[in-house]
DNA sequence: ACTTTATATTAGCATATGCTTATATAATAA
DNA sequence: TTATTATATAAGCATATGCTAATATAAAGT
């Protein structure tokens, strides 16, 4: 049986959303880790503001999730989205961001609640 | 020895051609076959205008071909694009639109020049 | 040369986008 | 309760986008 694929148009504005170098930079990074948007504001040099409104795009599409772990808001990547298996193989083509997480972790500016 | 990957700014501004309607089914149309504008007009119900102004940003990123033939320009899939793999990729979870040039073809509006 | 046909380009406009600044909210800490 | 911290939201603005309508171009046909 065959996946359902989603609609042209569905699956034209993930890619709307993915066009944008802020929102690809996060949705790379949270492909493989939770991050909190103190650590998106860090990592990609913007404003609080500005970070939070792309990150409001990218949840209100289903496409990242959020959970809240005492202070701090974590987002991850949302792999029950009908899109979510384009957007890895998206993700394949995309340089790796995982160096600046690390660079974070050595810094000691990496939040963990776990 | 690994491919080279496009940097992220690029990446993106590939996936915000693609997050187009109009223009994701150009490039899924293109993929497999050569098409003229008026076919897109034909296909896609929009205006030549439109149709044209969509080819030339998708032309201008080099991620399609036109070649002349008589009356007609014909457009299509730059294979040598450096993201044309990825696009490739993403095409394969685009809904198959042949079907549609199947449809121009039995109503004899195909246009052939060979 | 003139006309037709296919396509491209331009200008104008309404809407969308992404940013900044300022303010609000919500959970925690004192 | 009040203050602090992390995040969200709203307003305002400059720029980008996609469309239509009108016009230009360029090859082909007569």
């Amino acid at each position: 049986m065959e996946k359902i694929k989603p609609e042209i148009k569905d699956t034209a504005s993930v890619l709307k959303l993915l066009g944008d170098n802020t929102r690809l930079s996060i949705v790379s990074l949270v492909q493989n880790h939770e991050c909190c948007v103190c650590e998106f504001v860090e990592l990609l040099d913007m404003s609080q503001s500005s970070v939070s409104q792309h990150l409001r795009k990218l949840r209100d599409a289903g496409l990242v999730k959020e959970q809240r772990k005492g202070h701090w808001i974590f987002y991850s990547f949302n792999r029950e989205h009908p899109s979510a298996e384009m957007v890895e193989d998206i993700l394949q083509h995309v340089p790796d961001q995982n160096e600046k997480l690390q660079q974070l972790e050595r810094d000691g500016l990496r939040i963990n609640c776990d």
